[in-house]
DNA sequence: TTGTAAGCGTTATCAA
DNA sequence: TTGATAACGCTTACAA
């Protein structure tokens, strides 16, 4: 049970040349019946596993690919990292992991060194807005290697990136169409950044409530829903923390108000109340990004899928 | 800027051999002042990034670990990831995660393929119980391999493994104090699995408490909590998601009973009301692991530091 | 201080 | 259907 037998030995043991052995495992119709059998036992009796080292200098892939998220300590993007994680390795590909700690500079760090990591590709999926020229030569220069590029929401004007098409448009229409059906008119609209790449088209799908830029974090929130006038009905929030947020403070103050939030995590239906939710579950985006990384480094022509929000309601409103 | 430079272009450039080139990179000392900088110049000049592949092929080393943990979406994971994937930045690993989904037929997958994915070690992070033989097996094939491996907590019988040093204990026996400070002396206490590595531990830390085994979701907890007697006056819950569970129960049973949760996650003090916590935060844990990890790879002798729980007392007690 | 040359384990290109 | 042989880009003895 040593270790290591490389694919010398397998050809050696089997009696036939390295050659014959790589076409075993890298295309087995090119092979006789009978020396298949043969290389394929060798290569079992020997635990033999191709070195991927080698394997990667020879063909130029790895196999890899890098998931870069806004903060993994967040459910939302864990849950992301999971279904990617999973679709990544129905298709043949390990994950890289880059947390960002939402920071521009930090994700251009990443960028910079992300050619020389070994990965075929990689899937930016942050909200923030990374749009800025420094960004975009980074990202030119990750394309001018081979890598191929997916985001989560269309943040660039750069050629060559592919984008998860989500109308995120969708998540605030739904949940104002459900308020007005109970007689909720005037709903505010809590968002981290309203000229984000995401806060952007939520404001376009809820173009009657009253927006509030309130920042990405519980504690931004809280400040802000403490001052929040009583001319709202309602509340809609871009994420769950900041939902967390708007009901702490809310619940501090003796106030109670409908609550749909537009990020669907588990943990939205374990809180108390559990919070209604109008959004793309974040498995459904991270299967599409793996699709679509995985058809730009196979080069095979593809189109973004259209990914729509759904209104689940729970104890919230 | 095309891409792609390799070594060889590069000494032409600076008009030295490629073992210069290479020696400014890994050996800069031995190489003269002069020609350092004329190896840089003509390096960033081509923009130059050594091809991990071929390095990786002569030196053995891939400066890449594994993160293997119970499930992702959990923000305990999810906070745990990223310290161990900022900690493994710094110390120059990128990180290959794998999400288990509490499953230990996955994890046998996952090591067994681990060998032949290029990683110089693994940390193993999940509280389920894993010493079945067929996974030790597996683990012992890893470090025949050479691979380095780091566990969360003490969990196999196997030599050549390193465990975090976390006195689980601890967390409970705090909890215990602080309730009986106040007078509440009868809890309950909600664990995953009484016989599991963590589990084992809690339970010493709180002998007089009363144990239930409730399962580790949200849904499983809710029932039990519903069928609880009025015999306790106060809860200690092992993670958040069961908290989650008892609460929602509680609340719709119109109960109210002091909780004390021993996972220390961002989330905790985000619900309405803020979880009071006893526990090692996961930052601690996760650059802890690396640590070992990282000299365990550098084969440079260390022992495992004690990490020690803290009680944050918030809402909920 | 610098260079020469021999690999590391694989796959791709030819020929047989 | 198979096999020699030449890369892939880098590091590392060993020489100079």
């Amino acid at each position: 049970m040593e270790s290591n037998a490389t694919i010398l030995d397998v050809a050696r043991r089997a009696g036939v040349s390295r050659t014959t052995v790589s076409r075993v495992l890298n295309e087995p119709d090119r092979v006789s019946k009978d020396t298949l059998q043969r290389v394929q036992e060798a290569a079992t009796a020997l635990n033999y596993s191709p070195n991927s080292f080698a394997r990667g200098l020879r063909s130029g892939r790895t196999d890899v690919i890098a998931l870069l998220v806004g903060d993994i300590s967040q459910p939302f993007h864990g849950s992301l990292a999971q279904a990617v994680v999973e679709a990544a390795e129905e298709r043949g590909f390990g994950v890289m992991l880059y947390d960002l700690g939402h920071s521009t500079a930090r994700l251009e760090d990443v960028l910079r060194k992300l050619p020389r990591q070994g990965v075929d590709g990689m899937i930016i999926a942050t909200a923030d807005d990374i749009s800025t020229s420094s960004i975009s030569d980074a990202v030119n220069e990750c394309l001018d290697q081979g890598l191929a590029i997916v985001t989560g929401v269309e943040q660039f004007e750069v050629d060559g990136i592919t984008s998860v098409l989500t109308d995120y448009r969708e998540g605030t229409q739904l949940a104002m169409e459900a308020l007005a059906t109970e007689g909720l008119q005037r709903p505010a609209l809590l968002l981290g950044d309203r000229n984000g790449p995401i806060g952007k088209r939520l404001v376009a799908g809820a173009p009657h409530a009253t927006v509030y830029d309130v920042g990405y974090t519980f504690d931004d929130v809280e400040s802000v829903v403490q001052a929040l006038t009583h001319d709202h009905d309602a509340l809609i929030v871009a994420t769950l923390p900041m939902a967390l947020g708007a009901m702490s403070a809310l619940t501090r103050a003796g106030r109670s108000l409908p609550i749909i939030v537009c990020e669907e995590v588990p943990f939205a239906a374990q809180v108390t109340p559990a919070f209604s939710t109008s959004a793309v579950p974040p498995q459904e985006t991270g299967r599409e990004m793996v699709r679509l990384v995985d058809a730009i480094i196979g080069s095979i022509p593809i189109e973004p899928r259209a990914l729509h929000a759904t209104l689940t309601r729970r104890e919230s409103f």
